[in-house]
Order: structure tokens, then sequence, then C-alpha cells
DNA sequence: AGTCAAGTGTCAGATATCTGACAGTTTTTT
DNA sequence: AAAAAACTGTCAGATATCTGACACTTGACT
């Protein structure tokens, strides 16, 4: 999932951000690098600009993903939380320190930072009573439509064809499942015509108002 | 879960907060009332005064509590989540767009209510991996350890009172299973001695650090 | 005293999901 | 081109938890 409907990138670029933005600097990442683990000592707030980022909880030898950050997305290293660069990554990086600083002549920076934290919280409720209340077929449905609604790009015929770049493994670490089970449900999809898979990692949704119906709606 | 660590109410009597502190209302509710729902209209935020709160996730006739809020907590009505008075409270409330006009005089009310937001999600992505990670029993010992050291009094022996004052059912939605499981792991613990239940409503713990050693250590 | 509602303990059967295993495929490395 | 690694599909057995049922206790109300 994305935590983050708007893109912070653009807003940065308005002239009322020019101080918070001369105080951040870029950094890059490898694919594969961690940005952060939990009880980590720097304690900073950063921007995506480019690659794509995991952010998952770890337990044990078992993780669970709690989402994929993009370009314009926004998170803080003292979540508790690893954050891990998916692919070669590039950051705006300050401090909380800083950060603080600048929301004290710019109340802005604070209003949106709030909205930010708020666009969060209430994705990880949906995580929660999607745990709590659905199976883990709803749950990789769910998943799959909303992906599907952020990324996926609808052809002249009504189908939507969706890049997920994922692994089936990713996949169940993103809906708190095994990998087995993730691959019997997702060919069970498959084989009832909800899905087709055209390459690897890539799948085709011939009607998505028909997996719509197989998905356990949340409040409201 | 208590929602917050420091109580807000000392820091409204700051004299810096004296403006917001103005443009607050005291409004009450009797118990059972619903200070909010999923898809309200208002748009509140609000500081507990007096009384409990429960805040819960709804889906079909069933039910996941999130938390309970206690005087000097502060949650917000728009978060899609049931608020709901267990007691006859008392609540200090104002709108949104009042709250963002103290913050842009005010930068450390928004630094506040920043650090409110970021506990909350901390704790709902304790919850998260409590739901992903550990099975039925690690989370109901995690949750009766958490309570006591919040709201336990230490007698002299070291055994640890806990008044909860929460029906098994009222449990089982906080812990995310079923009245029936969670009766016969309350059961187990007693019949265990890892818990003694000497009033209803009310624990005793002979040992807390050996109850500890029961609980799946999630993050550190 | 009697009825009622709410809370509790426990059982038995159903079920979703996990674990471990193994074979087949694709991709990467050497 | 060969070898290694990573990914995938599927099976069979184990298991935690849920559902529905029923009986028991307790306190409240009439």
């Amino acid at each position: 999932m994305k935590f983050l409907k708007e893109n912070l990138l653009d807003h940065l670029n308005r002239p009322e951000f020019s101080q918070l933005r001369s105080e951040l600097t870029t950094r890059r990442f490898p694919k594969g690098a961690f940005i952060c683990q939990p009880g980590a000592a720097e304690n900073l707030v950063f921007i995506i600009v480019k690659g794509r980022i995991r952010v998952y909880l770890g337990y044990d030898d078992k993780e669970f993903n709690l989402g994929i950050l993009s370009p314009g997305d926004l998170y803080s290293t003292h979540t508790g939380t690893f954050v891990q660069a998916m692919t070669g990554i590039e950051l705006l990086v300050t401090d909380v320190a800083s950060f603080r600083r600048s929301m004290a002549s710019h109340p802005e920076i604070g209003t949106a930072m709030i909205r930010v934290l708020g666009d969060i919280l209430k994705t990880s409720f949906d995580i929660i009573g999607g745990l709590v209340f659905k199976d883990t077929n709803s749950r990789l449905v769910s998943l799959i439509l909303s992906e599907a609604d952020k990324h996926g790009k609808e052809m002249e015929n009504g189908s939507v064809r969706l890049e997920l770049a994922l692994s089936v493994e990713q996949i169940a670490g993103l809906v708190g499942a095994s990998r087995q089970t993730v691959s019997t449900l997702l060919n069970r999809l498959i084989r009832d015509g909800f899905l087709e898979r055209s390459d690897p990692g890539c799948f085709l949704i011939p009607d998505p108002s028909a997996l719509k119906t197989l998905d356990g709606v949340f409040l409201s």
C-alpha cells in the first residue's frame, strides 16, 4: 500500500517550503540496503525521490510488510520498523530537530506532517481491520484491487494491467500469510478467471468489478 | 492499551496554551453513548477529562478494540473508528479548524499533536505485530502485562493487583479472539498458577516475571 | 421469591492456515 | 554451457482457532 495520497515533492517546490528545502540533503542507497532498523540511533525524516522502499515488521525470521513507499512518500526512522531499499534509491533527508525548527516558522509544515501521519494511521487501522476481520483470500484480493487502483493501467477493453513486480513470497509478506497459501489462492483466482498472469510479476485483471465482489468490504 | 504516555491535561495548564484552552468546550456523554462513528460529519479533536472510552473497529457484528482512552488522552473523530463511552464521560472538544488556527500561532501544539499521532501509530504497529507474529495466548499475556504495568498496584509481597474492570468478552475484543478461546486460555493461566482472580474483573499476578516468560517478546 | 439478563466455562465438530517436503521452472552466476 | 540460486506449485499432516451449543452462576428488577 502507498502511505500517502498527495505528492509531497510537488508541495516542496512551492515557495513557502524553501527554508525546509534548504535543510534537506540528498542520500542514495543501493538495492537491499537498510535505511533504518528498529532501535536506530539517528532520528531522521525523509522523502523518497527515486526508487521503491519496503517498510516491514520483523520478528524472529518472520516478516510482515506494512507497505511499499514510492517517490513522494514521507517517512521517519524512529517508528520501530525495518526500512529497506528494494531498488537503488534516492532520498531527501533531514533530522527531526531541523524539521521541528522549520515547523516553528512555517506551521503549514506541521499541518502537512499531521496529515501524513493521519494517513499512515488510517492505513494501519485498515491493516488491523483486515487482519482481524478478513481471511487470507479477502486480504489478497484487497491488496490486488488497491494496487490496481494506484498503479494499474486500464486497457481499452476495460481490463486492468498491473505490474506488481513482487514475488509470491513478497506478496505473502504483505498479506500476512505463508508463501504456500498465497500461491494456492493466487492460482485459484487464475483458474476461476478473475486473474491472468501475463508476464511474471505482472497480472491482468479482466474484470475488476467481478474481483471486487470477492472482497469483504471493510468499514463502509 | 493507553494511547499516550504524557498527560495532556497538565500541558494545557501551561500559559502558552491559553489560547487553545479558550477554544475548548466541555461536553458530557452518558455511559454507552457514541462520541463518533466511521463516516461522521463532524471533524473534531478532543481530550478526555473524566471516564473511560473505548476505540474500536467494527465489521458486520464483529468488533476489535484498538484501545481504551483514559483522562489526558487525545483523539480525533475522523479516524474511521467507533468511539464509545464506557462510563459517563467528560471531554474538552474543539473542531479541527480552530485547532489548526491555534497551531499557526503556537507551533508547540503541532509538535504535541505530532508526538501523539506518532505514539498512536507506534501502538498500532505493535498491534499489527502482535496479530501477525503471536498466537492468542501471547497476545493475552502481553495485554495483561502492559495493563499491569500502567494500572496495576504492586503489593508488599511482590505480586501485582490489576483491576481491569473488563468482561471476558471485552478482553477477547482487545486481543482479537473469540470469547470462548480467551475464557479457556485465562483459566489455563489460573490453573498453572500465573494468575489469580480475586474479585470478578480483578486479577492478581503472583509473579509478573514468571508471566513475562510466556510472552513472545516483540521488537525488543 | 421469582424471573430475567448478562456473564462465564466447557465441549465437540468444522475449518483455515501453517509447516515441511519435494519436484519443476526460471533466472543468475561462474 | 554448466552449475547454482531463486522462485514456484502442490501435497499431506498438524494445529490453532472459530462456531454453535448448553449448563451454570450472579446480580438486578418486579
